[in-house]
DNA sequence: CCGCGCGATGGAAGCGGTTTCACCAATGCC
DNA sequence: GGCATTGGTGAAACCGCTTCCATCGCGCGG
């Protein structure tokens, strides 16, 4: 039913290959053929078939994109949609359509591999691993050129770009400081996550090359009330405490709620840093100093990278890892 | 490279025909050939190429579903996840893979029509409006079956899946006031929010209807800072309270903090409700009532409809309103 | 013993595009 | 003015699979 790229020459008079230039963006037509073709198209309401296209270019000018199930760090502080943006307008720049899977099942699992190996999309990103799977393997056997985002574990020979979140650790910690604040305490995420772990790593780091006492650590859902709760166990355990810093924005602001109730002035008494520069963090009481991850350069650097490996193939494998930026608001603002 | 039918059915020894037969279920194989077929397929690795299935079959057994940007309603409270859950299952249990789209621009709209007219998907599910969208008019117009997830813009015949807000936020209102509450306060959500708007009227017709005042009303932004803030407002302007009724989880969240932090005992003093019944309300001290809308149902419910739609072509559009459910939990006991 | 029905099979015609190749006219050059 | 270019064009060969249709072998009832 739906008008064929024939009928369209046909009405405008030319060869199919003819109109079939015009379609792919080919030079070589001439102004009249290519105005005769496109009002031709125009009114028959012609849509070039996917499926054709694909099949005779051996190519479907879209991108697969696996999405993580939620509960990923990915999805705490709105950071998805800001990595999902990076990665859309990278790929829509090219003219690429991005494709998006959500995978809930095993069986769904299976189904998307032979979906992604079946040509529906020209390269894939994977943007958090589900345990043990074997779906990046598979696809780099079929020559799907692949990119993680976040890194993958170690031992694999794949490309990735990711976040520093060592550095941002480190980073958040050396500002707290240099405000000259010593007895830091910090609020970690879940020791499964990986990017709270090495955030956890990098306060560590700063801390003992400062000289400074680094086991006031306590682990926290992520989420504000984790941040509450294990602001509590810190006061409880730790007694005087003059910085905090959270590995997520909003467990930032439990705390600083938490340390408010208290009596404690922010950041008078106790200076307050968050991860990931959310939303969130602009909108707290007082305003909440934070850490910059570049999400949307990761997004659009890992589009780059895909697409440079599927302009030339048999590539080997790149990385890419990008540096956080401190975000200075109120929370942690020089007060002595 | 990668292996075709063709190399399959020579490996087998039988002809391309049987082996797509195979392939496609078609139980008229004999089971020596099915097990050929299938042995070298495995050797092979051969996996069908999509865009020649969807080309030759004239359907992709995939369906698409366009997701509006965050922001909206169904990004509160994990909305969204669970829907996703919902059509997902369905689809896999048909056979057929979900494909998520996340245009965010007006050329990522234009390029997505295009896409999804070019048969690369054989239904569309159409999670919020885009104001002023052309997109679900087109896709009609092209024949393209399609449902959407929540009411569209009143005078389109479209077919629809949607929860009832009003009847949710009545059954919430209903409940405090078989409690034996007489002065009850409403968190709304932002006015130009539909299932906000909904909710709120859901909670006039009770109070109407009971005789009662229903003006103490704030609106808030439907997070947890929100119901915190409009919970303030409410006492400052109404003075005692006796039960509040939330648009969202986290403005209940909220709202109880505030009202403890005043020394109010919940539900003693105040009972509190909320709404989409999330991980958030059984969270809470104490765990929070709530009304539980059946976003999975939503989700599945779509997914049948569409398929319905798109295996006898010409149906007139279809509706469907599904009822919510009351979570009683601590945060509205009886208590006197 | 023969014709018939039936399940299994292979041949072949598409599905709707892309792309190579040959061709032709018009142009530029010596 | 002859000849090599060059730009525009159309014919036709695929791309890899589905499916219709004809064929074939076989067990069966008449």
């Amino acid at each position: 039913m739906p008008a064929t790229l024939d009928q369209v020459a046909r009405a405008a008079g030319v060869s199919r290959a003819t109109a079939a230039r015009v379609f792919s963006g080919n030079p070589r037509v001439s102004e009249e053929a290519r105005r005769a073709v496109e009002s031709a198209a125009m009114q028959l309401g012609y849509v070039p078939n996917g499926a054709a296209r694909s099949l005779a270019g051996r190519r479907s000018d879209s991108v697969g994109v696996v999405v993580p199930e939620p509960g990923s760090i990915l999805f705490l502080d709105q950071l998805m949609p800001r990595l999902l943006r990076g990665i859309g307008e990278e790929l829509s720049a090219n003219g690429l359509q991005m494709v998006l899977f959500a995978p809930q099942s095993t069986a769904d699992l299976q189904r998307l591999e032979q979906y992604l190996a079946g040509g529906h999309v020209d390269a894939v990103l994977l943007l958090a691993l589900h345990e043990s799977d074997s779906l990046p393997t598979r696809l780099q056997a079929r020559g799907i050129p692949t990119v993680f985002g976040g890194r993958p574990r170690p031992g694999l020979d794949v490309s990735f770009v990711d976040v520093d979140n060592h550095a941002g650790g480190r980073t958040a910690t050396e500002h707290l400081i240099e405000l000259g604040r010593r007895r830091i305490a910090h609020i970690a995420g879940p020791a499964h996550v990986p990017g709270a772990q090495e955030r956890l790593d990098g306060f560590r780091e700063a801390m003992w090359k400062a000289a400074l006492r680094a086991d006031f650590v306590e682990h926290g859902t992520l989420d504000r009330d984790g941040g509450e709760l294990a602001m509590g166990r810190l006061l409880a355990m730790a007694g005087e405490i003059d910085a905090v810093f959270a590995a997520s924005d909003a467990m930032a602001a439990g705390a600083m709620w938490a340390l408010q109730v208290l009596g404690r002035r922010v950041p008078d008494d106790v200076a307050v840093i968050g991860f990931d520069d959310s939303p969130l963090a602009a909108a707290t009481q007082p305003p909440l100093s934070s850490v910059r991850q570049p999400i949307e350069d990761m997004g659009r650097e890992m589009a780059r990278l895909v697409l440079s490996l599927s302009a030339v193939r048999g590539q080997s494998s790149r990385q890419m890892v990008l540096g956080p930026e401190l975000s200075v608001r109120e929370s942690t603002v020089m007060v002595r």
